[in-house]
DNA sequence: TTATAAAATTGATGCGGTCCAATTTTAAAA
DNA sequence: TTTTAAAATTGGACCGCATCAATTTTATAA
């Protein structure tokens, strides 16, 4: 647990939500809380407005803040806490046993796209990885990713076996907190087929994007190119 | 343009990131905006943290607060402006004509999952409303809604072939600013195919979820289907 | 010149407060 | 009893301050 006094509060009202301390649906009112928990009524706000903004919680001024009932209903997507992205973390939850099978692992210099979204010069070159993705020895998805050598120039074989995201965690404190995500669908190609074990009108989604670390840093390239019944990808949004 | 601070500075801000008012790719320090805008660093710091979030900036403690490079690229994806969610808002900008083709509006009884979701009573009636979405003629999906009764008592057909959303907000002030949204991939039926134009092998997107008003009263759940040509959902995603 | 240490810069967290606006509750009036 | 008006409740917006932590810059020393 963090010791940031909002995050704590947050986990806090969490598992009260969770142990039925609500069952009219209503938090008590933010003064209250204030006092409860002996912090700023600030700190109270800041914590209601990211719950709120999770969709854990919904706001009404003049009557209070009150439990998404959903949220009791379907915790797992609410309850994203890696500290990456990305899938290995994404994944961890489930219980289930998670393959990595290298396709490609070279270097190519970068095209004009991977300069513009990677933020490189004239002759840097990437790694182009390619792998199988496999979730209780089935195949899920296609992986296809480009990172500059510059960001990470020891990146070998073996650690590309595992997950670059933790590695990157664990060697250089750096997160991947961050992606600019697009999510497609196509009819899936023969390799699709042949890897995914697809018939013909079976589909995939495709969901590509860029990877940032914590700083803002572009760090790598994604395309992923997923198992239809294995495409799940869920959200809650809010406009402000 | 609305009248608090924080959201004047972001739309200041905005326009002159586009009007390359900061070549070094760094917005001026919080200190230093909150003297040019003559407010308060909160009012500064929460626009920026806003911005932030909506993936424009990044913040780098003791460093400054820097644009992120693919907002000038692709401004489309961070600039939604509607006051809705949904279709006929998320369409709007594109300069095309919207159609949509009203292929069922009647009342059912709620099911144990409408009951669930839409918190609903035992007897409880909603409204089913399927239409086919048109843009420029073309058929892009086929969209199937469940509205309860009780919140929308005079809806009626005229209401339905036009944006059921856009009408609440006339009417009622209230506006669909959150749902909780869950993306899938699908073969297309038999209907998919002979509605939206597909052959076998061509498959759809297939988007439902549950859609709240600002007080938190879902108020509608839907399914989508979509064309996969015309499938395209782009987000920025952030850890915390 | 290079390496190291101190100082300045810059965003993060938290406190406490004022005033406001939407809503609900209570009291008063019809 | 019902309607209406006043009061209390509750979240929203904003201000200004103190202190901290990460980073960068500057000054100092080797």
């Amino acid at each position: 647990m963090e010791d940031l006094i909002y995050k704590k509060i947050i986990h806090d009202l969490k598992k009260r939500i969770f142990n039925n301390e609500f069952p009219s649906m209503r938090l008590p009112d933010e003064r209250s809380l204030t006092a409860e928990y002996e912090v700023s009524r600030s700190s109270v706000k800041r914590a209601l407005s990211s719950m709120a903004h999770q969709g854990i919680v919904f706001k009404k001024r003049g009557s209070g803040t009150f439990i998404n009932p959903l949220y009791l209903k379907s915790q797992s997507s609410f309850n994203y806490e890696g500290t990456n992205l990305g899938i290995t973390d994404s994944l961890k939850s489930d219980g289930k046993k998670q393959g990595i099978k290298v396709l490609d692992f070279s270097v190519i210099p970068a095209t004009e796209n991977m300069k513009t979204d990677l933020f490189l010069n004239e002759d840097d070159f990437v790694y182009q990885i390619r792998r199988l993705r496999l979730l209780d020895d089935e195949p899920i998805m296609i992986e296809t990713g480009y990172i500059p050598i510059k960001i990470a120039p020891e990146l070998s074989r073996a650690i590309v076996e595992k997950s670059i995201f933790n590695y990157l965690e664990d060697t250089r404190g750096q997160h991947v907190t961050r992606s600019f995500l697009s999510i497609q669908v196509e009819p899936s190609n023969s390799e699709d087929q042949e890897l995914l074990g697809l018939t013909e009108n079976e589909p995939v989604g495709v969901m590509s994007g860029i990877f940032f670390m914590d700083d803002g840093t572009p760090f790598e390239i994604s395309n992923m190119r997923i198992h239809y019944k294995y495409m799940n990808y869920s959200t809650f949004v809010s406009l402000d």
